[in-house]
Order: C-alpha cells, then sequence, then structure tokens
DNA sequence: TTGAAAACAGACCGGGCGTCCGGTTTTAAT
DNA sequence: ATTAAAACCGGACGCCCGGTCTGTTTTCAA
C-alpha cells in the first residue's frame, strides 16, 4: 500500500461570485439549447461548458427543467425584444423596419456560415406540446411579441382605422412568416428565406397600406 | 426450492409479417415523435407501443437514427403529399385550394383538441441543425413540397407570365406562413392562427393576382 | 469574533438509455 | 427432407442521465 500522498496546497483561493456565475451557466445553456436541443444537452454538458461544478449548478438550478424555464424568460424573451420589439418600435416606417430586421438577420447568418434558428421557435416546438409550464412560458413570449408589433400597426396609417383586432391578426402573419422562414432557414443552412420573406412582406405592408 | 413448473404450451403459434411489423413500428414511431418528440421518446416507449420486442425492433431498423429517418421518408413525407401537394395541385383555384387545406387542418385540430404542430416542422426544428441526414431528409421533403406549390402557381394567371424564380419565391412564402402559423397553434393547443393565416393568404393570393 | 447561511466542490446513486447478442421459430428454396 | 436465411424473442450489457448527498469554503450580519 503505498504512503499517503500530501495534498498540494491550494493555491488559489475561490471567489463566491453567484451573479456571475449564474450567467455562465446560462450563457452555456442558452447556447447549447439552440445548437443542440433541450433534450439534446445534458446537464454534464452545461457543466462542461460553463466550467461549474454539478454543486454549484444544482445549487442555482434545482432541475433541468429550472433551467430551461430561466433560458426562456431571461434570455429568450431578452432576445426577441433585442433582435424585433425594440427595433420594431423604433423604426420609421413598418416597412423598412421589418425589412431590416430580416435582412439583418439573414447577414448574420450568412456571414457566421450557420443557422441554429429562431430561439423562440426552437424551445417552442421542442417543448411546448409536451410541458404545460413550458408552453406558458413560451406563450408568453409570444404575446409580448404580437402586442408590440400590434401597437406598431395601429400607428400605420391603415393601422388607425382598423379594428383592434385585425391588427392583431396582421401582427401575428408577419410573426407566421418570420418564423416559418426561420424554420426553412435553418433546415437549409442558408438566409436566402429570410430575405424573401423580406422582400414578400415589405410588399404585402405596402399592399396593405401599413405607411409609417 | 420448488419442483420446475411445466412449461405450459405455446397455443398460438407464431406467424412471420414482416411488413406488418414494420407498420406496426412506424406507426408507433412516428405518433410518438410528433407527440413528444425525437429525443423524448426511447426505443422502449417504441417497443411498448407497438407491442413489439426489441429484437424485432432491432432486426428492421438497427438504431433510432435509422427508425427516425425511415419516419420521415415513410410517413412524413407522405403526410406532406396528402394534405398539402395533391390536394393543391388538383385544386380548382389556388386560392380556395390553400384556404381549404388551412382551414381543414384548423378543423381538425379544434375537433381533437390538440396540436401536434406540423410534423415536418417538429422533425426539422429538433434535427435538421445538429444531424447532417436528418436535414438531408427533411430538406428534401421540403423540396418536394415547395416544387409542387410553384407548379401549382404557375398555372394561374399571374403565374403564367412570372419568371420561375418568382412562382418559387411566392411558393416558400406560403410555406413560410403555414409552418409559422403551425408553431404558434402548438403553443396555444388551438387551430385559431391557421384560420388567420388562411384568411390573410387567401386575399394575398387574390392581390397578388394568382387567379386560377 | 462568531455563527449561520449562502456558495461551491465533487463523488455517488438508481434508473433508464440505446444497442447488442444468443437462441428459437418460421419461411422458403432446394 | 434438408438447410440456410429471415423473422422474432427477451434479456443482458455498459454507459450516461438527472439528481442527491456530504462536506468545504466564503460571506456577512450580529
Amino acid at each position: 500500500m503505498p504512503v499517503a500522498i500530501a495534498k498540494p496546497k491550494k493555491t488559489v483561493p475561490r471567489t463566491n461570485d453567484p451573479t456571475h456565475m449564474k450567467k455562465r451557466i446560462l450563457d452555456a445553456a442558452e447556447s447549447l439549447f439552440q445548437t443542440n436541443g433541450y433534450h439534446a444537452t445534458s446537464m454534464h454538458d452545461v457543466m462542461d461548458a460553463a466550467r461549474v461544478s454539478g454543486g454549484a449548478l444544482h445549487h442555482h438550478f434545482a432541475t433541468k427543467k429550472d433551467l430551461g424555464l430561466a433560458v426562456i424568460h431571461d434570455r429568450v424573451a431578452v432576445s426577441v425584444r433585442e433582435t424585433w420589439i425594440d427595433p420594431v418600435r423604433d423604426s420609421s416606417s413598418l416597412a423598412t423596419g421589418v425589412r431590416n430586421i430580416l435582412n439583418s438577420i439573414a447577414d448574420g447568418i450568412d456571414r457566421r456560415g450557420s443557422v441554429s434558428g429562431c430561439p423562440l421557435n426552437n424551445l417552442a416546438v421542442e417543448l411546448a406540446s409536451a410541458d404545460a409550464d413550458f408552453r406558458k412560458a413560451v406563450q408568453s413570449v409570444f404575446a409580448e411579441w404580437q402586442a408590440a408589433l400590434s401597437e406598431r400597426i395601429k400607428r400605420t396609417r391603415a393601422g388607425t382605422r382598423m379594428k383592434a383586432n385585425d391588427a392583431l391578426t396582421a401582427a401575428r402573419f408577419l410573426i407566421f412568416a418570420y418564423s416559418g422562414a426561420m424554420n426553412l432557414a435553418k433546415t437549409e443552412q442558408t438566409g436566402d428565406s429570410l430575405r424573401q420573406a423580406s422582400h414578400t412582406l415589405f410588399q404585402w405592408i405596402r399592399e396593405n397600406d401599413f405607411v409609417g
């Protein structure tokens, strides 16, 4: 039996930084969930990617489901706000606003060379129909999204004289087209479909007199 | 120690029926993949649902991936043909054809009370970006779908005098809207979004003079 | 200074996963 | 009748999953 080997002195002391650690975990989880999917990524994958111990991971997120819900609330929702809600609200015209959003996403895709898809759609399709909590979380993001678009549409020429329900339908149609285009972009690994959607939606917005 | 119990005589002899057995496996796999997702369903789930032994399952589909690819080729592809390609090809007018397809899907959803989503999109979103073989399989179905829609558009009034590429773009736009509407229908568990898409697309088709 | 809670580490567990294997039965060609 | 392949059975195998547990370190309030 070998003699006990002296344990080396700990050189670097640990520093507790729960905020930063939580951010690292969410960063890793968000990235892995989007590129590989929720069920296809294990907790150990998250631990490795975030370089976090199992204890720390479990301390901040008790279960995998908690982590998934946190990703939706803290990452996917803000992603939708940054890429869609804020730009379209501040755009000088709805048509150019939507076109710029879609084209810039397409450019990002082609620049990066790969498509992981729409963050919201990815988790929605995989988790929405299976689990009620996930569905509620996803649904609230969709609701915020379509409400913002609807508000913007109401500020257009045709929007001022249309019923609130019709504005919502138009808003949802924009989401339909974008989501579907993103799905195809993901399977084709190209931004082409987003540019096509941009072009067609631009004309659709003009034809419907959504000016301004 | 109890005495050996005489093994009861096998009463019902086994009958080899590989075609029927393969069908049962594909039935179960298709259903489970659509309702719960590919990664969320295990091989044992398929065995239980199809009431098939592990040996039989492995005999017909060596790996889970093989089973998934078979579901795409033999089930999802024909599902797209039955619900989209054939009806739109035989429709007297593009506008009513598309409207009928979307509305009948919406009716089916509300009658059934639950939405598992578009079969193709479900597997596309979950598997396309992760695995090259899955992506190719999904992509070929999309290609067949948009080609059929493009051919139908070319037979409309505006279609006869437009470039082939524009017809394809219009065809893809229909797919975009449908896919996105189905995604939202899945998270909202309602057919409403499909009816909205039906209404908006109907007008869009008319505005673009896709008559006939 | 002290005590307790929060933050983190890492080994560990039962279970379920996908897959494979030896053996048996059925089928069909010879 | 013989034989080989195909079809099917049922369980074992090894791995890894999500989650738990014990213990240590850090932080901060009292």
